[in-house]
DNA sequence: CGCAGATGGTTGCAAGTGCAACTATTGCAA
DNA sequence: TTGCAATAGTTGCACTTGCAACCATCTGCG
């Protein structure tokens, strides 16, 4: 009936039956089909995305993210930490990332003058050329993959219930419980 | 204005600098939010529920996904193959994360008597006791992250939306391209 | 000055992951 | 029977990841 496509199950669905009736009061069972249906919906529209990406362009949807984060910003470059934290990944994470983006010749690596801490990441004109390659056709599949399955104005609506979410979860994992 | 919650920024909005103009025409500015707001919202609330979930119970995310399918199904078994397509995973990547399982004493691995290929992956007593012992904490903590953004009639679209997300989704990949 | 303490980045490590190749078992057909 | 294709799982490998420890540099206070 009201279950998610049932090529997947559902995990927190129905789970009463190990966790007796009150497995309905810690989780509203709306709840829990939404839960499912966004993981679900995560996980095949990025791992679709994804190959399709590396397929065409040869760059991971986390490469695609970083630099388009530099295609943004002023000069085409940003400070390590802020591109860490503007495409959610970890410092390190973000270290590893350009190193392997430098080697392509797509992002070099600025040492800043004034500060000798902050490195510069900044895309190449490579890069820039290897972005607007490899941009339309993953913004095309964005849009069909995620844009088609709704009305405009089913979207705005979405967007405002994601943005919701994410405000409920700002920080940092503090306070862990 | 409505750019998505400003901690965080847009990789895919306002990308016409380097694009030019036609950006608008390859995936629409409205979809472009939507998109973000659903990877960040994805990113937050996994990274929260997934480190709670561990400091309380020491299981990842992924092993309490595995637990609930276990959990659910008759007899507390299923076929690794199944389970995997359940778990959203691969199979090399179900077989260590039984194995992780197992060397807890959570799960056990037996082989078919009626066709020795297939091996049932079962919860065990311990395994079960581990799983209602996790349960509530972290059911009630999807209710709180997840859950408490939105009203009830929300949750229902939005579920609504997230499963024809899915549904356009649902090939594993296929025609990459 | 000069030396704590903060800040920016990188590296060591110990995971987790998927793909492709491999082994084991079954089922079916000649 | 024998033999080959299909199916179920596991393993080798190459790669990513985040955390914590670490180095480098800067800032401010005595």
């Amino acid at each position: 009936m009201a279950t998610v496509d049932h090529s997947q199950s559902a995990p927190l669905d129905d789970l009463s039956k190990i966790l007796g009736s009150d497995a309905r009061t810690l989780l509203d069972p709306a709840v829990a089909r939404a839960w499912i249906a966004f993981l679900t919906a995560y996980g095949r529209v990025t791992r679709a995305l994804s190959s399709e990406l590396m397929d065409s362009s040869g760059m991971s949807l986390a490469d695609f993210d970083v630099m388009a984060q530099l295609a943004r910003a002023e000069g085409y470059a940003l400070r390590m930490t802020e591109l860490a934290d503007a495409a959610l990944i970890s410092k390190s994470g973000l270290t590893r990332r350009i190193d392997r983006l430098a080697v392509n010749g797509w992002v070099t690596r600025r040492r800043c003058t004034e500060d000798g801490r902050v490195h510069w990441a900044t895309l190449t004109p490579l890069g820039v050329k290897a972005f607007r390659a490899a941009a339309p056709g993953h913004l095309r599949a964005v849009a069909e993959r995620f844009g088609a399955s709704l009305p405009a104005s089913e979207m705005d609506r979405l967007t405002r219930d994601l943005i919701k979410i994410s405000a409920k979860n700002k920080e940092r994992t503090r306070e862990a419980v």
